[in-house]
DNA sequence: TTATCGATTCTCT
DNA sequence: GAGAATCGATAAA
């Protein structure tokens, strides 16, 4: 087992809560969207202590992509994926070094309707049920309506956003191995995935590709 | 219930 | 040009 900025910081965002204002988002803007974070994975990169982790976009270097987890803690790092979905990590390391928290899932605490107006923005089908509407990253950022340009690098402690830690209770947090994350980085040999034992907002596990035993 | 597949575009090789 | 830290619909079992 590895200690780490990351693995540090993730299962203490297990149930903080995350509000974001919605007037950054130019098509669905509305009001302030709390959630209550269920799950959550860590991610290495370039100058953390720890083992090389070939699932980390800042595994090797600083790109134009990745440059925010580079940048101070506790601020966004949000990325673009498959060409549809933005995904939103809490930066966790010293500036000039790489890692983070990326947020996979949560409860809607506050503003549920706004969020359901995003998320069935463009969709056709049956309503979302409560505890779907933030349920995978992609989803998670769609509810709070946070996008790339107008997100990325911001202060999570800071206007539009606010980030709380709040006491978890008597649940239990659970861990293993991150989803979708191809190769030995995404085996049991990392198990830097943590998730609220049994909450149902928690999202499904996906292996990755060519994840060795 | 589980498996597969298409959508869509950015980033890096 | 390939692959990606995904999602949701549809098909199969």
């Amino acid at each position: 087992m590895f200690l780490a900025p990351a693995l540090e910081v993730a299962p203490l965002l297990l149930g903080a809560r995350l509000t974001v204002s919605g007037h950054l988002n130019r098509q669905h803007p509305g009001v302030p969207v709390t959630l209550r974070i269920t799950e959550v994975e860590a991610y290495h990169g370039v100058g953390t202590p720890g083992p090389y982790d070939a699932g980390s976009h800042s595994r090797d270097r600083r790109t134009e992509r990745n440059a925010s987890m580079f940048g101070p803690p506790g601020h966004a790092y949000v990325y673009f994926s498959y060409g549809m979905h933005f995904a939103i990590n809490m930066v966790c390391s010293p500036e000039g070094t790489a890692s983070g928290v990326l947020i996979r899932a949560g409860e809607i605490v506050a503003g549920a309707e706004v969020a359901r107006s995003r998320r069935e923005a463009g969709r056709s089908s049956n309503p979302i049920p409560d505890h779907q509407l933030a349920r995978g990253p992609g989803n998670v950022a769609s509810a709070l309506g946070i996008t790339r340009p107008s997100h990325d690098g911001l202060d999570l402690f800071a206007a539009p956003f606010d980030l709380r830690a709040a006491p978890l209770g008597s649940k239990k947090i659970a861990s293993g191995p991150r989803v979708g994350v191809s190769g030995e980085a995404g085996s049991a040999r990392f198990p830097w995935r943590f998730w609220i034992e049994g909450d149902p907002t928690v999202s499904a596990y996906r292996p990755g590709r060519n994840v060795p035993k």
